[in-house]
DNA sequence: ACGATTGTTGAAACAGTATAACATTACCCG
DNA sequence: CGGGTAATGTTATACTGTTTCAACAATCGT
């Protein structure tokens, strides 16, 4: 569930990224094989930058990637990779930075919640049913049916705020 | 605290907006004096212009309804306003829509969760505490420091569901 | 194998959202 | 009044995302 043992839903430090990207690469495959869903050269493209970033990444700044290794990207050219993507739950669109990421847990589509440290620019995906249903819960009460929902936190990490801490000692 | 008295946290269709618009500038007004805050003639054509709209507006609507009535109207002279706003809580960013809506309880500078409705674009604003406070102990757990929440959920009202509903039962 | 259908990509232009930078004016306070 | 700060004017530009149409490739039924 959490490949890197840290249990903060954040990437630990250390963890040995290229691993990491394959085994999400591995992941996509096999539910797009599933669904009959092609993930094709462009798409695998931009799905590895995601992961490779491991952090939240702008359309442009994939446009950028892609024109480098291939002429002729265009914005259509990410922006469809990205909903195609987004469709099939093997990425995630945080709308309070404009930027997509890659999603932890691609089995099944969701949306979970998302914890955007404000320092380091990591991001933990959360899925935490308790606060999903508490909203579901609370919409329902109101006559409301959802459809979606968009929940993203920003603040500081642990490890940034320990980080931060030390400088505060130091000062 | 709901000044249409549905208990939806949506605003009734009938309601006297005149008044309800009316309101909430006297509320604006009330915590700009408390704070020294000076909301001058724009920033508060600018509120007056999200309230009159009672559902998300974007920022090049504002733009043209203040060029019409102010020549040299600029984007930073929208943008300027809707910071100012921002920062004082008296409107809201809806981050999954790119546009603001006025703050239902400007009291106290927050951040609610919005109900979005997809059909109507009529918005609920909810300032639940049990959804915020869930959020922040699920973040605390995982030694996040919580500076700030978005939570937007789309999807369809009460009473875009019932004509919904109606229309099925018709076809 | 064949064409029809559908899905994907290429390419150019465009629409919408937001900020940078700098000049100017209005306001407040001593 | 003078001097400083906050607010606005003005121009330009950066960033984010869509529309459109043409070309190409995969799939499917026959």
């Amino acid at each position: 569930m959490d490949s890197t043992g840290t249990g903060t839903g954040f990437a630990a430090r250390g963890h040995d990224h290229g691993q990491c990207v394959a085994d999400a690469l591995a992941m996509a495959e096999a539910v797009c094989a599933r669904r009959n869903a092609r993930l094709t050269r462009l798409r695998r493209r931009v799905f590895e930058m995601l992961w490779a970033a491991h952090k939240p990444t702008r359309a442009y700044d994939l446009l950028d990637r892609l024109r480098s290794e291939h002429d002729g990207a265009a914005p259509p050219t990410v922006y469809r990779a990205l909903d195609f993507l987004l469709e099939h739950g093997l990425i995630h669109k945080l709308e309070s930075l404009n930027a997509y990421i890659g999603c932890v847990q691609p089995d099944a589509p969701h949306r979970g919640q998302f914890l955007i440290c404000e320092d380091c620019q990591s991001v933990a995906e959360l899925d935490d049913p308790d606060i999903a249903r508490r909203v579901l819960a609370k919409a329902h009460d109101l006559g409301f049916a959802v459809r979606h929902q968009t929940i993203e936190v920003s603040g500081t990490c642990a490890d940034c705020s320990e980080a931060r801490d030390e400088r505060g000692r130091d000062a």
